[in-house]
DNA sequence: CATGTAATTGCAACATTGTTGCAATTAAAG
DNA sequence: CTTTAATTGCAACAATGTTGCAATTACATG
């Protein structure tokens, strides 16, 4: 019962076998489109063990599949990633933008140059977390 | 018995009680000059109540006075805030560099223009968290 | 400087979140 | 189809965070 969806496709790929819980994982962030909150993440798998939630979570990070959104708060947000991501390192042209009208969290692709450069650093990876309007909410507001 | 320390009085300020718990949380997150990890404050905070500790941050980080310094991992980290944080708002020109030699956590301050903007958007708030060598680590290395 | 009052604390109990070891199950390579 | 290593579920535990409430404390006021 070899699966050939993009998903199990792409575990394939990465080593990691193509479970069932994996492809729903993958399946149920990827058609939330935006960085989906855990805990709604776990809502909506009932009939998987927890504990095996987690394990799916950290092994998808590890491999580059998909990335923590970390919002200022408590709730830990996860996106599939972009296909320039590989395992050993993420690699994202994007922010992270929580709309303070309408409370949601999307990826904003950044193809301008954003750059942080310090003096004397070596500044390898960064991560940029932004809040305000969305595009949505600032026309009709 | 109305202390008249810095901290007591930066309290004061913000209308908050200058308790004996806040002042030791905020004397030993100041003292730590980077930002400090979260168990770390647990464990050096024994005699207070775990719960007041919770309370304790969650309140000066409300008031503006420390700030969150999150990592791309588990921990939290927490930091005094500098003069231009508000109330209502904080205000950090600096970006929170995560060394992967040291594995220190510091902020940076970057006068430079970090700017973020996105068409349609309107971005009134952004923290960047970098990673790679800092200044230490990056000659030696 | 005594005192009233609202804010803060500690405690207990609970809820949530995350981890570990192990036996049973499963993906997929041969 | 069989073998094998990876993955899962379960149980038990550890850590983290929350709530209500009575006791205590800071400090404003007189």
């Amino acid at each position: 019962m070899k699966e050939s969806t993009p998903f199990a496709t792409l575990l394939r790929d990465r080593k990691l076998k193509a479970t069932a819980t994996r492809i729903e994982v993958l399946s149920m962030i990827y058609a939330y489109k935006k960085p989906m909150p855990f805990s709604l993440i776990q809502k909506s798998l009932l009939g998987f063990d927890r504990v095996t939630l987690y394990r799916t979570i950290h092994v998808l990070s590890e491999n580059g599949i998909i990335h923590k959104a970390l919002m200022d708060e408590n709730e830990t947000y996860y996106a599939v990633c972009s296909s320039s991501c590989s395992t050993d390192h993420h690699h994202h042209k994007h922010i992270h933008f929580k709309c303070s009208a309408c409370n949601e969290v999307s990826c904003v692709q950044t193809d301008a140059s954003l750059q942080v450069s310090i003096p004397g650093y070596l500044t390898t990876h960064f991560e940029v977390e932004a809040s305000g309007l969305c595009a949505s909410c600032n026309i009709e507001g």
